[in-house]
DNA sequence: AAGCCGGGGGA
DNA sequence: TCCCCAGGCTT
């Protein structure tokens, strides 16, 4: 446990990206604090009302890089559609993108589809309780297989999420870049450390909910509420008054700015939309027919596949911006008509049957500005 | 290890 | 505006 060779990381004392395990008094009290506080300030949160394997392994799947209050609106709907994974495993893929609409990776949603057929076809149709078989379903990491083992089976796994890296980076003062894999390695150790000594009345699946609350409620990214964290006693960032600065954030990334042309054809209240390709980004979803503007002119790229070369624009209708990863995207959307042929794939909607396609999220912002309705889909905000 | 994948909310 | 969110997969 103790084995640190003498390379990088050996500025031991505070600075050093390197878990110290805590003395067996100091862990105990950790483990009290945290496990106490959480009995009376965790969130009443739906997936917390549910044993069901397969409700929670959705809720993670859905939580990944995503708000809790946005899962929250999503879940609810997506397990009354596909209650089982049986359920989810013979379901159209298009649907269950449908479901996944405005989630955002659509390839979690077709990962949890695909997951779904090993499940039913190998393991009963029920979530696999050995982590090592969870690990080997895709879109199941390490973050996720250690979730719902520990959560729905009260396993003794580990877990690191975001909260997880930034509560432990804090807790034992750990520098390192935010998400790097130096800083991840230490809090997996960390993680580990606990979930092995967790005492009987910490029941795994409490303690990984607490560590991952904790993150959420009071020990925040820009502003922690050390005054009403339990564990502010322990807290090594605390002592040193610069939680704020752990972990280290991530170099940020250039955006790239991209400029598009969205053209709204419509004939007898239907509007023409195409098909992304599949497999590339957001592929399989639906989008007003859309061209990239370059300083040499318009065309179609990897963001728009090739109907909008065949369009006659015709006037303005509204700008939108919208933000995808690292793209920075400002988009003129112009009424149109078509001007040439082969129109595949793309068909016509009404917009009540456009709500019920999976929707780039540009063409949902279009599509609400456009025809606001009383659908589901665009009531959400 | 680094890049890629959506979208949204909080500061 | 920028950062980050109950990450995982590919190169």
């Amino acid at each position: 446990m103790e084995e640190q060779g003498p390379d990088e990381g050996d500025a031991a004392g505070p600075g050093a990206v390197r878990f110290e395990p805590p003395s067996e008094a100091a862990a105990r009290s950790i483990r009290r604090e945290l496990a106490l506080w959480y009995a009376s300030n965790q969130r009443d949160l739906p997936w917390r009302r549910t044993s069901d394997p397969y409700a929670i392994w959705v809720s993670e799947a859905m939580l990944q890089q995503t708000r809790v209050d946005t899962v929250r609106e999503y879940w609810p709907r997506f397990l009354e559609r596909f209650p089982t994974a049986t359920a989810l495993a013979s379901a159209d893929e298009e649907a269950v993108l449908e479901a996944w609409s405005g989630l955002g990776y659509y390839r979690r949603a077709r990962s949890l589809q695909a997951a779904a057929r090993v499940i039913a076809d190998r393991h009963g149709g029920v979530f696999p309780r050995e982590l090592g078989a969870a690990l080997d379903l895709p879109g199941v990491g390490p973050y996720t297989a250690g979730a719902v083992v520990s959560i729905a089976y009260d396993e003794p796994a580990a877990l690191v999420d975001g909260n997880v890296e930034r509560v432990f980076a804090r807790l034992f003062g750990m520098e390192g870049v935010r998400g790097s894999g130096p800083l991840g390695r230490a809090c997996w150790a960390a993680a580990t450390f606990f979930i092995d000594r967790l005492e009987g009345a910490v029941r795994p699946s409490v303690w990984n909910q607490a560590l991952m609350e904790l993150g959420a409620l009071i020990c925040t990214p820009r502003a922690p509420k050390c005054e009403g964290c339990p564990l502010a006693g322990s807290c090594v960032a605390k002592a040193r008054g610069n939680a704020v600065g752990i972990p280290r954030p991530k170099p940020r990334r250039a955006s790239t700015e991209v400029e598009l042309e969205v053209y709204v054809i419509e004939q007898g209240g239907r509007w023409l939309l195409e098909q992304r390709p599949d497999g590339g980004l957001m592929g399989g979803m639906w989008q007003f027919p859309t061209v990239e503007v370059t300083s040499s002119g318009l065309f179609p790229d990897e963001l728009a596949p090739a109907l909008g070369s065949k369009v006659e624009p015709e006037h303005d209708l509204i700008a939108i911006t919208h933000g995808i990863t690292h793209h920075r995207i400002r988009a003129r959307v112009r009424s149109a008509s078509l001007a040439g042929q082969g129109v595949e794939p793309a068909a016509w909607f009404a917009p009540a049957e456009a709500a019920e396609l999976a929707l780039t999220g540009m063409a949902r912002k279009v599509a609400e500005r456009l025809a606001p309705t009383r659908d589901p889909l665009f009531d959400q905000s």
